[in-house]
DNA sequence: TGAAGCATGTAATTTGTTACATGATTGG
DNA sequence: CCAATCATGTAACAAATTACATGCTTCA
């Protein structure tokens, strides 16, 4: 129950848990991977960790729950303190550091890469990662805005910037 | 001289060895913080671990080099070995993992903050930091495209878009 | 002449990554 | 019935962040 700084990453942990009520670590890491994972992912071995900590901090509790087959498994869920923390997170909006672009690809043309073969490489990748949020984008259909399908469109409005940028350069050679 | 596993933060202290032909880790750090570091930023801890482990695998070498006030400096170039890693570095297109946003804002998002207010505020601090670079870009003059250039060009276009997606936020108050 | 800040690092702590372990379930 | 893979974690190691230390310079 001492006090510990909370990090990106705990309130991925409680903001999943109080969506789901209570899982395994092993079912965030599943929800992790088909949601907020897009734009920040997390190792499953983080994921552990971090209901640990939380844990001893208080913000959530676990017990066990053995699997139908007698194997060892804990569920966890936020406990009162918990959802406090998250939703005092949540109300500030102070902003600290903004965030960097942080792209090897970037790095590389920084320090002399040729433009157009590096560009065309990149837009490739970038040209699929796009098709793939424009599809998870359309199975939203037009359900109201959320938080889910609001950064999936900052997802896809970023992506293209980047199949524009790495189109330039590709075209260049 | 043992072989190592080199990062974007290697690449970072080959290229700019590079640039400068040779230099103390205080004067990358300075470095850092005027170009690669707008959108690839490292604490100067992190160059100075760097740069041993990168004489220590033979890429650099250094020497001491007093300050005129007698104090202690080390002061850094490439071997030949460090110039070959990096130009092949270069030629490499490879992609990888592409990067993710990792925005803290998009997570707070994500979680059910309220978009007008969260909006508000980091539309404002988007709108500062593409002033500044817009700013350097100016001060670029028409120079020819080179790394430095472009890869401020790439900044400018995803701060404007982070204007806009937050804009949009902001106004749906 | 003393405080602020520049120059030059080291150390402690937290995160993140990668690899390993192993029992249950399922498909061929 | 056996191999693959799902489910559930632990451990070791590498990297990043934050804090600390401390001698020089400069300027009020």
């Amino acid at each position: 129950m001492s006090t510990m700084r909370l990090t990106p990453t705990s309130y991925i942990v409680l903001g999943l848990l109080e969506r789901l009520e209570s899982a395994s670590v092993y079912a965030l890491k599943q929800v992790v991977a088909l949601s907020v994972g897009n734009f920040w992912s997390v190792p499953h071995s983080q994921l552990y960790r971090e209901a640990d900590r939380l844990e001893a901090a208080g913000l959530v509790v676990g017990h066990d729950d053995p699997t139908p087959g007698g194997r060892h498994r804990r569920i966890f869920g936020l406990t009162a303190a918990g959802r406090r923390a998250l939703g005092s997170w949540r109300r500030d909006v102070a902003v600290e550091r903004l965030p960097e672009l942080r792209d090897p690809g970037l790095l590389k043309l920084f320090f002399g890469a040729d433009p157009a073969r590096l560009g065309a490489a990149r837009l490739a990748a970038h040209r699929r990662q796009l098709a793939e949020y424009e599809a998870r984008l359309a199975a939203f259909g037009d359900e109201r805005p959320s938080g889910p399908l609001l950064t999936l469109q900052a997802g896809v409005a970023h992506e293209r910037e980047w199949v524009r940028f790495w189109e330039g350069l590709a075209a260049s050679g």
